[in-house]
DNA sequence: ATTCGTATAAACGTATACGATTATACACAA
DNA sequence: TTGTGTATAATCGTATACGTTTATACGAAT
């Protein structure tokens, strides 16, 4: 709006709506109507549309043709596919970084699982989270597959939030971060790597789980 | 345009342009202006902007602020990148689709093998072979998996079939569709995967080497 | 000759306006 | 009561219009 902001109109609405769909401030299935959230943020509905096509290609959100659109809602096995999903190319990303990793690495990686150890807040611990995983992938130097898992996080982050506020899961995986940091500091690819699916695909099956349970 | 389109003006664009991109119609670092595209096509700038926005998270197409698109260009890097995606996720997808595979499946696998013999015009038998790697990982009944096999697919699909112009490559890869097919109707998934990586794996090399060599 | 600044044109990003589609409410008939 | 048709409102999708940003051409200064 202002000739100031260096950033689009619509990349700021559409970070705007992700933060809010992430959060939970936005449920499953709620209706986003584009002249509301214009209104609401006090520009048009062209800006609007075209973040809603950007969450929509990365599966924040569902378009229906001339019925608008809603928060995507995601089935116990949307879940369990995306988790394997991400096992798969979490584990090719990890295989590629481990054998670029510096001591610098370590030492962050290390300082973010110790500030999770005392963060309570489920949405920033989640975020924590991912800024752990991602510093581990980042040296294999393959930002096209980063920004692939980075939205596939994304897609389910929401789900890891409500699980953990409801299920103290935290401690097991905490010992299941420090456990592949070592092995990733002992240059073991064949060991990190499975324990990472594994990491991912019991995340997974308990949250898909308890989306089932809860109905 | 009509009222009788039951398909989005925005998306009738992207289709022509992601088909003028894949056919090397429109070539890497070629500008996209808003306006010629949508004077071309007889529509406003709103359907083209959507179009662009899509096929720019679809990886075909990069944005730069208030200095519009250009098609994507991908580096050697890039593609080997993609190729290493792929064997990731599409080993995965193999893997789940094998348990679910039916006798109609195989005929029709076999079916399109044949077909690709007799093809000579290398953007058709590009479609073919996508086809034919789809059917594989249809029984896998992942639809978020395929669709994203999908666009890392429509992303080199242009370099492969660049490639299949200077080299002829169609016997080799038949000969391993038709390895990877038998393991499959051998249910022989522990071979199967392994193979399918190779194949992939090995196209990405040829190509990123045949990208490197031509400058 | 090269560099810098300015004027002009081209292209982008968004607000407004309007026709088309879909949902909602209500009357009427079975 | 229940279902069906129609009128009305709400919402979507796109064209037009306009201000802003970026690129280009040209002239002046070093």
């Amino acid at each position: 709006m202002t000739p100031l902001d260096s950033v689009t109109t619509s990349e700021l609405i559409a970070q705007k709506l992700r933060h809010d769909i992430l959060s939970g401030k936005l449920k499953p299935l709620q209706p986003l109507r584009q002249d509301e959230i214009a209104a609401q943020m006090g520009v048009s509905k062209i800006p609007t549309r075209e973040a809603l096509v950007q969450l929509k290609t990365e599966g924040l959100v569902v378009l229906h043709q001339n019925r608008g659109a809603v928060v995507a809602e995601f089935s116990p096995a949307d879940v369990t596919e995306i988790y394997d999903m991400r096992a798969a190319l979490e584990t090719l990303a990890l295989e590629r970084a481990i054998p670029n990793m510096s001591k610098a690495d370590f030492v962050r990686a290390e300082g973010l699982i110790e500030i999770m150890d005392d963060e309570r807040d489920a949405l920033k611990w989640s975020e924590l989270n991912w800024e752990f995983h991602a510093m581990l992938y980042r040296p294999a130097h393959m930002p096209r597959l980063l920004e692939h898992i980075r939205m596939l996080h994304s897609n389910v982050a929401r789900y890891v939030v409500h699980y953990l506020t409801s299920v103290d899961y935290h401690a097991e995986a905490q010992r299941q971060h420090r456990l592949i940091l070592q092995l990733c500091r002992d240059g073991n690819i064949a060991q990190a790597t499975p324990q990472l699916a594994a990491h991912l695909t019991q995340a997974g099956k308990k949250i898909a789980r308890f989306l089932k349970d809860e109905g």
